[in-house]
DNA sequence: TTGTATGCGTTATCAC
DNA sequence: GTGATAACGCATACAA
């Protein structure tokens, strides 16, 4: 592999030149700018980035933090990191936590010690030290599907408390009276918290009393929200109508009811959380909170990139989410099961 | 941020020392690496590694390509990669060419100026002039959902005319007659040439006549399904079964054909190709051609680090893909529409 | 077991 | 416009 100094020789300048002629072409006459670039081609000469980085300070690479690439909600907000990142000629390094905090820990630090120049994060506990450090140590970073409101953090996010508040309130309109949370686990993300938060206030305010029966927090997965759709309906008073806390639970829902001889949506209103792409294709078709994902690593990017060049104070930002009507809710039949 | 230098100074060492106690402790007396540790927790020393790659001339980073990781598919596979990556300590740039040749080349060339030890591509040209200057230059990389046999490259993917062929036997098994084929571009990658390959000469070898009206090439995705399923739907002789290059493209399918008020299954079979994990959670759930994309990463990723480390020789690996019969195929009655 | 010295490929600072 | 050279943080060959 050949270097500049190579490169320089060959085209008879010192590797001075040969540096500025890939960093700022223009100061360097155009006669010797044909030289070292017509020595490049002989040398197959390849541009060292990491001897770079190493100078400069500055990687050129940040680092993505999310739960699992398998939710299309998080490969979404990646894909807007990427996308965003490649405009600015940023390569994006990747982890997985798994939902596992110690997993989180692990990958900040050996993204830091990769020397990337900002992380971006879909935290599993936005209270804990490691972002604490984080801010203490001046690493730049932003949160996406952030629940953080205020303090030292730049973050986006949506309103977790009105989606669920929202997609409760749809079914309470819808007349349901027993209505279901199929929850991901609490203690995985405070996201899922927040919705039940909103689902709860839901309940309170039209006077429809919580039933903690109708709970059931789980694993965010296909399984875990059959699983649990079986379960909630097979109690003595089952529910007509579920909320869950993201579209794979509805969707695993959905087919656990079926397993169960529910019919759709006749016996059992669902709404989901996400508006993953797949949701409209369901049958029926999905009624969903709608939120941002590809926007919000786009966003969050370019808030990451602004504090990266300028030191930009924090900001907490709220995307706007939406209740998406389709075919999953109907009305609840006056005199119906519950 | 203080460096190997700052502590060896605070414990009263060399720097050789210091970098000792960071890769080989077990050579350096405890009573010394005590003293070493103490130091880096008072200097919160963080380890460099970018520099070490520097010098070592190697930077446990791997660069992985897909076309976009918006694709379930390719989700999968980019997990399995990061998986037994992150179990040998390397980390993942990854990076999405949206089927775009000249992006493939742009994140080769980006990636190996990062100086990545080595590269996992899903590539949309096998046969392109990117790959041949990759094994030119001697720089280690894995193909993968590969499609070339013998040769050069290290590569792991699934027999494509099998998967095609499977398909559409079980369709002509079932007594389809009329049996489109709802393709991904061939352009964008010869995965869905050779699907078609499959489907061609299983019809041949039944005898069904081949009809080109009933092959639709579009883009990969839900919408492309759906509107395809509609043109296909609406010719004269319209098909009573979709041969369709992935899962996305049949669900998309699905619900094109119920927008025209087919009924599934009975109205029309579908065959999808993938097994993404939604596609037993439709309705009807869909009949596919499975294929392991997680273990085809973690494959590749082993295949990978064996090049990278030891130089051994280029093997192309066929990963058994098999038919999973569910409720979105049945047989076409006798004198049915066809 | 520990220290010294050198080098990795590039950029940046000063000269010229 | 261009060149000489120090510096970046770490690993390693060699010496002690």
């Amino acid at each position: 592999m050949s270097t500049i100094l190579d490169v320089a020789k060959l085209a008879g300048v010192s590797t001075a030149t040969v540096s500025r002629v890939i960093n700022s072409p223009q100061v360097v006459r155009v006669k010797t700018r044909e030289r070292v670039t017509g020595a490049m081609k002989v040398c197959n000469y390849k541009y060292n980035a990491l001897a770079r980085g190493f100078v400069t300070k500055r990687s050129n690479t940040i680092g993505v933090i999310i739960p699992t690439i398998n939710n299309q909600v998080f490969a979404e907000s990646t894909r807007g990191v990427q996308d965003y990142a490649d405009l600015n000629k940023i390569q994006v390094l990747l982890g997985n936590t798994y939902y596992r905090y110690g997993q989180e820990e692990k990958l900040v630090t050996t993204f830091r010690e990769k020397q990337v120049d900002g992380l971006v994060i879909t935290t599993t506990n936005p209270r804990g030290a490691i972002l604490k450090t984080l801010v203490d140590e001046g690493v730049p970073f932003v949160l996406l599907y952030s629940t953080v409101k205020g303090g030292p953090m730049t973050a986006v996010g949506i309103d977790n408390y009105q989606g669920g508040y929202r997609a409760t309130e749809h079914l309470v309109k819808l007349c349901h009276k027993r209505i279901a949370m199929v929850a991901g686990n609490f203690s995985s993300s405070d996201r899922s918290f927040h919705r039940w938060h909103g689902y709860r206030q839901c309940l309170k305010n039209n006077k429809i009393p919580y039933d903690s029966e109708l709970l059931i927090q789980t694993e965010y997965s296909l399984i875990g929200g059959r699983d649990s759709a079986k379960k909630l309906l097979s109690l003595q008073k089952p529910p007509t109508a579920f909320f869950c806390s993201n579209d794979y639970l509805a969707i695993g829902a959905m087919k656990g009811a079926r397993e169960l001889g529910f019919k759709l949506p006749e016996d059992l209103s669902i709404v989901g959380f996400d508006d993953i792409r797949i949701a409209s294709y369901m049958t029926p078709e999905l009624t969903t909170i709608r939120q941002p994902s590809y926007e919000m690593g786009k966003l969050g990017a370019e808030l990451l990139f602004q504090r990266i060049e300028h030191q930009v104070k924090p900001v907490q930002l709220m995307l706007e989410s939406s209740l998406v009507v389709r075919e999953s809710t109907i009305r609840q039949p006056v005199g119906g099961i519950s």
